[in-house]
DNA sequence: TAGTGGTCTAGACCACGAA
DNA sequence: TCGTGGTCTAGACCACTAA
């Protein structure tokens, strides 16, 4: 079932959405605070009618690139708080000023085991990636991230994906993780942990389990440990 | 500066919002795949224009009570899987299947000191209500909570505010939580968190610090103690 | 006073799904 | 075929802000 010959035709997109992506162009990359064109212009410029020109205002003001002040105008928006997104591990470590470095301790294809085969949506036996590292920040060791990969996903991903960053990778090949749930507690360290780490037996350690899911298909499970000494988790939370 | 007497204007409620909350009145606790009115039905009931009933409709589908199939109707939506919302301790330990309790161990007022006044938006010496708890769920130690709220947002909070739960206080004063920040890391417990808790010395625990917000008031700051052995953490992040 | 966003009307045509 | 939501028009009046 290949798309042979999509005959693909050319229609004009929809008029709200052409004025949306008008003022998201002419606005992309704008200081905070930068006035949008008003309604009335955009219904001039455009040639339509104005509850056109606010289903496309609507829009953005939803995804937040603008802000609507009444009887002023409308503007673009602060970029909000983004703690609580989806983050690659040295996003995060840039995001807190760290340098995030790897050292992968094993990297190899297995077949899934009944645990990881579950949480990947896969049948035990289904070729798997493990992917076991030592994770530093500026120069010091902050976790060690034991994580599977669905093969059938990304194939050849073993020889060519290794040494830039996991969600990079994953990226390039369509598949950057848009979603993801953690479950996080605490723990003791094991000795090899705490050999790895640099820290003593005892000291407390975040543990978090990270399934990752990129469209529909689970792409990544993982456990991590954290030193807690180094890492805080931050989380948003909303009422919704 | 007091609010001696607010002369309330008794207005009609603007018309897309008496739709939005008939329709969420009638659909409130339906089941998911239960059919809303048509928008020319509502029409027809509210002697109103259809882009005034879309408007109502709009919101309701942004909010993710409705869900909208083009040629079938619109109707209840699947509530969408909520880890990450905000919940207070009693409704979180609900969705677990746990039985929330608490036990008052302090609640005074108090004069803000530096750090409190500057998380809760207020100046040294201001008046705070510093509040307590050891948390339980289905009768063993679960946290220990040690929460400040804004005074001036919660008059009289002390006298009548305390057997309820705090997050159901606040929302009965209009000051319900829109919001929070948590930070969490993992940490060995003080003695006497220990003692409270019921574990040993040298068992992990997890420490949340939160920082919650109604509206643009800070409301509440809290440090809680959970133990690690009963209590994970569950965030979802997205890619936005 | 002039301009802004917020609300609202009374229609219209379209694509799609079900019968 | 008929009902649904999706899109769109060409106006209107309001409350609010800024000059």
């Amino acid at each position: 079932m290949t798309v042979v010959d999509n005959a693909v035709v050319e229609r004009e997109p929809l008029k709200h959405v052409q004025v949306r992506e008008y003022v998201r162009d002419l606005l992309g990359d704008s200081t905070p605070g930068t006035p949008a064109p008003s309604e009335r212009e955009l219904v001039q410029k455009f040639g339509v009618a104005r509850m056109t020109v606010r289903q496309a205002m609507d829009a953005l003001v939803a995804e937040g690139l603008l802000e609507r002040i009444p009887g002023r105008g409308t503007f673009v928006a602060k970029p909000r708080n983004q703690v609580g997104r989806l983050l690659s591990y040295t996003a995060e470590m840039q995001r807190r000023g760290l340098l995030a470095e790897s050292q992968t301790i094993l990297a190899r294809r297995e077949q899934a085991g009944p645990g990881v085969a579950r949480a990947l949506d896969l049948t035990e036996g289904d070729a798997v990636i493990h992917w076991k590292r030592l994770r530093r920040a500026d120069g010091s060791p902050m976790c060690v991230e034991d994580a599977y990969l669905n093969e059938v996903l990304l194939p050849g991903f073993l020889q060519s994906g290794m040494p830039t960053s996991l969600y990079h990778s994953l990226a390039m090949r369509g598949m950057r993780p848009t979603w993801a749930e953690d479950s996080v507690t605490a723990d003791l360290p094991t000795h090899e942990e705490a050999q790895a780490l640099e820290i003593a037996p005892g000291t407390p350690v975040l543990r978090v389990s990270r399934r990752a899911v990129a469209g529909d298909k689970v792409v990544e499970v993982s456990r991590s440990v954290y030193r807690a000494d180094r890492f805080t988790l931050y989380v948003q939370l909303s009422d919704d």
